[in-house]
DNA sequence: ATAAGGGTTCCAGTCACTGGAAGGTCAAGG
DNA sequence: CCTTGACCTTCCAGTGACTGGAACCCTTAT
């Protein structure tokens, strides 16, 4: 399989590919012609990155994850760990942004937003309240 | 007032406050030594893009909402419309990450987490199921 | 005189790509 | 045989919003 194949087949664009060939979470061998030769398994492992970093993980956790699962004697703990620090990450994230979503939404309605120029949003941001 | 000053004040790293001189933000003055030296609106203009960065605005849109602050003419439906793209913007990534959330809590839960080799996250990240 | 604690610049790195230029390869059609 | 177009290659640079670090200057106190 040719970089154009694996990048229909996983959804990943080809540039991604060879980005992550570039730090070493895939590695094709080449054709005579120098182009990249996917097989089976690296179609999976990039699927496996594809997955895994539209559930927030880092690429440096899809690397461990990916060794993790070539090695057939590890613990699932040590699997749950990392997803567990990403589940963190994310709740945090969420956290964070809820907060802005609340913020953001009471100046938004209280913002009258017509042609007028006194604006709420522009008053809470040069000095807030509470 | 030195960066040092305007740093407490704000709560901005120093490093901080020299990038967004560096992107035109604010322009404070230079002293005999070459120091920089911040007067009572750049540090109000400091504070206001700290607050906005803090609600999820872009250094541009900073840059724009600074410029509708001090235009006395403007609409607020300027200022709301940069808001509600804001607001949009967020709410778009807690759906995104509320997916992730989900789907890694339920990976978390089912994994048992122990020293066996067998995980169900692993198998998930493979080959999802649904 | 020196040491501590400011300040300055500039360069490089982060993260995960993404865009673009310049060029090689391959299969099909005229 | 030649061209066209769709592939592929490498390499360099840019994104956003900082952050770290080196090397150096300024000020104040001891």
């Amino acid at each position: 399989m040719n970089i154009g194949d694996v990048a229909s087949a996983t959804g990943l664009p080809a540039k991604t590919i060879r980005y992550y060939e570039d730090i070493g979470l895939v590695a094709p061998r080449r054709g005579e012609n120098g182009y990249r030769t996917f097989d089976e398994t690296d179609l999976h492992k990039l699927s496996f990155v594809a997955r895994s970093r539209s559930l927030g993980f880092s690429t440096e956790d899809c690397r461990a994850l990916l060794e993790l699962y070539n090695d057939r004697s590890r613990a699932s703990a040590d699997v749950r760990a990392v997803a567990e620090a990403n589940l963190a990450r994310v709740a945090a994230k969420i956290t964070e942004l809820e907060a802005m979503q609340k913020t953001l939404t009471t100046l938004v309605h209280r913002c009258h937003g017509d042609a007028r120029p006194d604006c709420p949003i522009l008053e809470d941001l040069a000095a807030p309240t509470a």
